[in-house]
DNA sequence: GTCTATACATCGATAGAC
DNA sequence: GTCTATCGATGTATAGAC
């Protein structure tokens, strides 16, 4: 048995980690300050302690609940046989999921706090999506180390430039679907 | 005549800024303090507002400074006539200038400081570099712009991945050749 | 578990003497 | 042009009452 108590505490650790996705959205994933986030969630700025032993470990719970949020939606597709397809629906969730809330992708994919580094636990999601991804990639032809490292270039850079040049719009994201067509029909071939 | 009290404040402001990058280099660019600036060219704190009116205006005159030093590397190469060997070189010299120094490369090109924009000034240098590469990118075929968003998207990608993943390696740079050639040899046909 | 109060540090910026 | 002194704001974290 779980007990009452820990699962309202839970329930208020989750709510606090939402509140703190919604001050990042405007204030930067590092510009958001503990007080604004108590405020947020109807408390006082020491409270916060009771859930948090620090700002990195609320980072910490971010980062999991980040991936999570990921892998979820990452199973939730209803996956195509043929490998070209599935690949571009896969990619296609992924560059959506890092351009919809540019806090979250530089907390997940860019480093962007200094000093921040995911526990293991909270590093275990990413790896199961990377690892899903790559497995597809192979079925679709792509399977040396390099091949893979330029393909996820190609994303990455994708969702890059569209966050830093455009935040919100499809101008790179639209460019996608072509991509992955040029690096499934010629980067194989080209590999040494 | 330019005077040489001018003269000996332009070559302070400069020194001023060599060791702003190196902190920021150390510090991130965001990380950086102005006390700690002062220290490093042996002023006091407030001293510097002599030469710049907020750290803000340090910022611009840094992004300034980053722009001008790529643009005079550029210019700097010997480009050969054959557009694919010429194309190879200048992105090779963009990416290590953009892979050399991080903290260079966020605020120049990562808008990783929240509330900077840099004035008209500094961005000329950068406008130049970019119309530059893209007469280039014109000479090797690349010429719709959703071929040169693709383009513009995989360096700056290669570059991300090298940063942020494996910062001061080159596993992800050294793929750098075979993605400009597949994509001057297959980007242009699938336009529409 | 939440509060008030506060410690403690850092930082950007300003005032005014020299 | 550089200094000392200080302001004012912000931010993380802790102590202790309730």
């Amino acid at each position: 048995m779980v007990g009452k108590v820990a699962e309202r505490r839970e329930a208020r650790t989750a709510e606090i980690v939402e509140a703190a996705w919604k001050l990042a959205a405007v204030d930067g994933i590092g510009g958001f300050s503990l007080h604004g986030l108590a405020r947020e969630v109807g408390i006082r700025q020491p409270s916060l302690y009771e859930y948090f032993d620090s700002k990195l470990a609320l980072y910490d719970a971010m980062f999991l609940d980040g991936n999570r949020r990921l892998l979820t939606r990452l199973e939730g597709l209803d996956l195509p046989d043929d490998p070209r397809r599935a690949v571009k629906l896969l990619m296609r969730e992924f560059v959506a999921f890092a351009t919809e809330d540019i806090a979250r992708q530089q907390l997940l994919f860019a480093r962007a706090i200094p000093g921040f580094e995911p526990s293991p636990e909270a590093y275990a999601p990413a790896v199961a999506v990377l690892e899903r991804s790559v497995e597809l990639l192979k079925t679709a032809g792509i399977r040396a180390q390099g091949d893979v490292d330029c393909f996820t270039a190609m994303v990455g850079g994708v969702i890059a430039a569209q966050n830093s040049n455009e935040p919100g719009g499809n101008r790179w994201v639209r460019q996608l679907d072509r991509l992955i067509d040029l690096y499934l029909d010629h980067l194989p071939r080209r590999s040494r």
